[in-house]
DNA sequence: TTGTACGCGTTATCAC
DNA sequence: GTGATAACGCGTACAA
């Protein structure tokens, strides 16, 4: 079913049919009909590869996620989402690549094997070897996150320092001198990851603006993790009054653990940081944090891909996003010493819950 | 850096660093090293559009996964994750397809225009109009899930009939009467949701077998929802003690209005259903559930389609998953009706909760 | 409008 | 065992 069969029953040439198609040559509307019904019997549709092979591009971009490990994050997969969803508007295809390091099989394909015109990036380390390889090979590409030096490359990010700063803003406005960073795991602090440390370093910015005592926890991405952490903040820094999270993951463990030590939020602790969306409004009270516009910035990222793609001698295309922090519920004044639990220890059995206040 | 290059570089001929490539003819040792270090040098790899057009095949496969609309859910996401990492195994790629219908442009383009060698097709309907569109094209194809009628098709399944009947068969033999199956969305259903409709199907099958009485819910599929559908049920079924929920989603909020209502799992009610191991270990207690085997489904998927590719003519492959009930602490015996909260009503305040049973 | 060279890797053919 | 040559797959775009 290839472009002569079409010419061949519609009685033209195979550069008729692929004129007609492309409209760079003016067909006359007979013949053009002629074609098109020819082609609507057959549904026919130009094979993929050989348009790649011709016009040296294959409409398809690349999306390089982290190995599925453990699995992967629903803010990861929100992205995933909306990069798939921005690409198939403007009629891309997109190509997952599970690529943790920088020699993966799969990366090397699409770069190498020229299966993509362009890759986008995510879950980015501040020294990122994948980030590297693909700048080397010359494929454009986009980062969502971005590395320590990012000037030079393109990338659509959230400014993880200036809101995890706002969050202390907030909660030093609100009277709380304690304040604790849940922040991302260990592992992956360790790895250098990028926007744990920007939070980490818009954290001691903040806390030494403002003057307040922070401690900075790194916490698994799980709810048990969310526990044990809570835990740890109560029992060895009990002054703190107030978190600020960027492990959304850990939210549901986080709030089990405070309630477990007859914490009531927002009256007796304050909980606010940065989530997406349905995280937030999970959490019980819902949660006081900046949501993460992951839809917002998958489209952005494809949108700068394909800008680069089109131009790959532009300067370098970059967007930061710094979304307002929604005041929900999790959030109140620091509270009176004698409004806290008398009894509350990371480890005491959860007795009862006072009535909500009206 | 295309093959002649390589030849050119190496002093032999393109034919040479074909066969030296491919091992289709013998090249001595010697030639073959050669090569290789030139290879090794300008990072050569086969254009692949090249490859694809003289081979008639990509070494791609589709994955075809709903629109993220509201957004992917995290089981969803969990088979995403497992195939792209199985088939990145058997070094094949992963093109995705985010399409609701039969005509959707990117489900078009993959097929007609052969930019895959086979499909994954997940979140199925009973009749599903990509499933059709799929099998009139001829490319082959695997479904995650099943059809109404899906003798003559490949795929991989998990059996919601029986397990629902298990959880029934479980509850009823605690004792319970009066079971509630919290199931899928309604718009879900009304699409004809595959999971959803074998789950009803095996709750009526298991309640009449069993001679207690059952009712269906359609919840919608995120907290809210699961709120929602427990204060219904407490309302319209009072003398309910036990729910079967296949709405992962939903579980929190079930969780959260059975609290609310002043019961406490699994003395005054027991829930039992069939969840990604992660939600049934997130719940409050742990949930006694099948757990989607997810990560096994996925490699399944894409072993079964990669046989479907090489034999084409093969019968069709099936796998119909069976985890087994894990029982963990959210079912227990039928409360007698003293142990019942004497105040509860779907929305009466929280007023307080007695401490965990020792 | 038509004829045809081209993009690039694979493979068959024939010769050394 | 290896080299050289050419055909092939299929759409595109230039010259005629």
């Amino acid at each position: 079913m290839d472009i002569g069969e079409i010419a061949r029953r519609a009685g033209v040439a195979r550069s008729t049919v692929s004129y007609a198609l492309s409209g760079k040559r003016p067909v006359s509307v007979e013949t053009r009909r002629r074609i098109q019904q020819v082609i609507d019997e057959l549904d026919y549709r130009p094979n993929a590869s050989a348009r790649a092979l011709k016009e040296g591009r294959t409409r398809t971009v690349g999306l390089v996620i982290p190995p599925a490990g453990p699995r992967l994050t629903s803010m990861q997969l929100d992205f995933v989402g909306s990069v798939v969803e921005a690409a198939a508007r403007v009629d891309l295809d997109v190509l997952l690549s599970p690529s943790g390091g920088d020699r993966d099989r799969s990366l090397e394909r699409l770069i190498s094997g020229r299966r993509v015109d362009g890759v986008i990036l995510m879950e980015i380390l501040m020294e990122d070897s994948r980030v590297a390889r693909v700048a080397q090979s010359g494929v454009p590409f986009v980062t969502i996150g971005r590395v320590r030096d990012p000037d030079a490359t393109w990338w659509v990010d959230m400014d993880y320092a200036a809101l995890v700063g706002r969050c202390v803003d907030h909660l030093a406005d609100l009277g709380h001198r304690h304040v604790a960073l849940v922040n991302r795991s260990p592992a992956l602090m360790a790895a250098g990851y990028s926007p744990g440390h920007r939070a980490r370093d818009g954290f001691a910015e903040a806390v030494a603006r403002r003057g307040v005592s922070g401690s900075e926890f790194c916490c698994e991405d799980d709810v048990a993790g969310g526990e044990r952490c809570v835990a740890e903040i109560l029992a060895t820094r009990p002054s703190t009054t107030a978190i600020v999270t960027v492990n959304e993951a850990a939210l549901p463990g986080v709030q089990r653990a405070l309630e477990r030590a007859g914490h009531e939020i927002p009256r007796t602790f304050s909980v606010a940081g940065i989530a997406a969306h349905q995280w937030a409004e999970e959490f019980h009270p819902p949660l006081t944090a900046a949501d993460v516009p992951s839809l917002a910035m998958g489209t952005v990222a494809v949108e700068l891909l394909a800008e680069h793609i089109a131009d790959p001698d532009a300067p370098a295309g970059h967007r930061l996003f710094m979304p307002p922090i929604s005041l929900r519920d999790s959030t109140g004044s620091v509270p009176r010493p004698s409004a806290r639990p008398a009894f509350f220890s990371p480890a005491a059995p959860r007795r009862f819950r006072e009535a909500d206040a009206d």
